[in-house]
DNA sequence: ACTTGACTTTGAGTTCACTCCAACTTGTAT
DNA sequence: ATACAAGTTGGAGTGAACTCAAAGTCAAGT
């Protein structure tokens, strides 16, 4: 599969993909005679790995440690646990801080909703003890 | 409340908090004589604001433009409406990505508490469909 | 062989959201 | 009065994650 095969695939740029081969990110891809990247099965795995934990927000750089661990083989089992599990616990988090956000907004939009129809703004309810939780 | 106390209660950084009203992601802060900044409640109002957007992934750039339509007055309900809106299909789409690698992370996790025990990582599952449903 | 379009590398540029710095002013404690 | 901490501004710097540009190479069609 060419690169543009899979950019399409996934909706993601050329310079991307190398970006992430070039950090390390996902590991050398196979390439053609002339030197053109074909990617493999394999490849594409990689590939998907990188998109998934991107898409989650997980840093570039825990993408490549684990990638790092992955190619150093059997003795890294635990490792790659500890560090999926790092990735895990921020992603928790992450969700934690929208879903409390979605239900401040969720307030909100429904104060405005009843504001549109009578002209006025009223709320009976305040968020001024924390900010979503973060105090 | 002075900028130093505003921040211990939110955790964030005097930088921030001004970099926050220069931009215009909070309304311009009330003033002591001296020009120091003072938070009044409603300041307070509009800090928390723009914490819990941001800690939700809200783009500055869009708190901005709910500011400037709240300091437009009544008539725009309906815009501001729309923009919470605008935030919360954001914001519950970024969470959908996330609870789909959390299902990925979870079963690589399991996979590797396996292969920690045995000393053998098997997959009886492929991820190759979909880059967590992005494709 | 020739054109055209896709691919290559290296390195620089961009965007976002802060974060820091320098020089100066304000407020508090002795 | 005098330190000195804490605040102020304007502007520069940072880190993360791309994204683009330039110059050249490769491959497919005519």
């Amino acid at each position: 599969m060419t690169i543009r095969e899979v950019c399409e695939k996934y909706h993601i740029l050329p310079d991307t993909l190398r970006y992430y081969e070039r950090v390390g990110a996902i590991p050398a891809v196979n390439r053609t005679e002339g030197g053109i990247r074909d990617y493999s099965e394999e490849d594409m795995g990689w590939v998907e790995n990188a998109i998934c934990m991107r898409n989650a927000g997980v840093p570039v750089e825990m993408v490549v440690s684990y990638v790092k661990l992955c190619q150093q083989g059997d003795g890294t089992f635990a490792a790659r646990r500890d560090l999926l599990k790092e990735a895990r616990t921020g992603i928790v988090k992450q969700m934690e801080k929208c879903r409390r956000e979605l239900e401040r907004l969720d307030y909100k939009i429904e104060r405005y909703e009843t504001a549109v129809e009578t002209g006025e703004l009223v709320w009976d309810r305040t968020f001024s003890e924390d900010a979503c939780g973060q105090a």
